[in-house]
DNA sequence: GACTGTCGCAACAGTAATTGTTACGACAGG
DNA sequence: CCTGTCGTAACAATTACTGTTGCGACAGTC
C-alpha cells in the first residue's frame, strides 16, 4: 500500500482552522489541531509548514501565536494541498535502469511516463474540483 | 514520495512476454525479465505470482518451464496489472482514529472517503483505457 | 533412476519513507 | 523577565518495498 495521509491530514488541518476561525477565534494552535486529528503537535507543524510555503496558511509567533488562513477555504482545492505536502509522482519508475540493450527495457519508460502523464494530468483535475468549502461541508453533513 | 514502480515492472514483463512469443518462443523465464528488467528473478517471480492470481500469465514447472500470457495483451488492461498489484487505496485515512468528539475528527473520515472513492473511480476509469498492447506499441515505437 | 533447469516460497538483510517523540532556541507580547 | 507557541533538528519506531540466498518441488531428458 503506497498510501499517504498527508492529503488527509493537511484536508482535516485546513477544515478544523476554517470552521474555528468561523467560531470567531483568530489563531488555531497546532496543539489543537492535533489533538483533534489524534497526532502530535510536531507533525501537524510540519505538515502546515508545508501548506504555508504553498499560500495557504500563514502562523504567528510569539504569545497568543497560532495558525490561520491565508485565503477563503473557497478559494482553496485539494489540489492545492496535494501539490503542497506530496513531493513525488504517482507511480515511479524502476529504482535501477533498465536493459539498454533490450527493446522493451530501452522504450519501457518513455512509453510508461507518457501514459502517467495523461493519468496524472487527470488525477490533478479531480483534485482541482474538490474546494477545502467542499470538504467541510461534507464534514458538517456527516451524522452524529 | 509514495510511488511504487510495481505496476510499471508489471507493465514491462507483460510487454516483454508477450514480445518474446511473437516472436516464435513458447515460455520466456524469470531470470530474462529480470535481465531486462534489471533486478533480481525473484522479485519477477512474486509480481508475476500475483499476475498469476489475477489470470493474465500462466506458469509452467519443470524443464523447459517459464511464463506465458493467459490472454492476448489486447485483453489486458493497465487497470488489470493495477488491481493485481497495488493492494491498498490511493490515499489513506489517518493511521489513527480522530477525536471523535471534535466535530471535524468525526466527520473528516466519511468526508474523504466518498471523495476519494470519485476519485480512485476516476483513476481506474483512465487505467482501464489503455491496454498492454498499446503499452507494447509504445515502447516499440520509442527511438533507440 | 539420476540429472538438469526453473518455479515456489520462506527467511532475512538493506534501504527508504513516514510518523512519533523529545529537546531547545526564537519570537512576541505581558 | 516570564510565558506560550512556533521552528527545527535529532533520533527512535514502524512499515513497506526490494534485493538476496537457500532449498524443495516439479517435469522433462538422458
Amino acid at each position: 500500500m503506497s498510501a499517504n495521509s498527508r492529503l488527509t491530514i493537511g484536508a482535516h488541518a485546513l477544515a478544523w482552522i476554517g470552521l474555528y476561525q468561523r467560531q470567531g477565534h483568530e489563531v488555531a494552535t497546532s496543539e489543537q489541531i492535533a489533538t483533534s486529528a489524534n497526532t502530535n503537535p510536531v507533525v501537524i507543524r510540519r505538515l502546515l509548514g508545508e501548506l504555508r510555503r504553498a499560500g495557504l496558511v500563514e502562523s504567528r509567533r510569539g504569545v497568543g501565536a497560532g495558525w490561520s488562513l491565508a485565503r477563503e477555504l473557497e478559494s482553496m482545492t485539494l489540489l492545492d494541498v496535494y501539490e503542497a505536502v506530496e513531493p513525488g509522482p504517482l507511480f515511479a519508475m524502476h529504482r535501477t535502469i533498465p536493459d539498454q540493450g533490450c527493446v522493451v527495457g530501452h522504450g519501457i519508460q518513455p512509453a510508461m511516463q507518457s501514459i502517467y502523464e495523461g493519468i496524472e494530468k487527470t488525477l490533478r483535475h479531480e483534485l482541482a474540483r474538490v474546494t477545502l468549502e467542499n470538504v467541510l461541508r461534507d464534514v458538517l453533513a456527516v451524522p452524529r
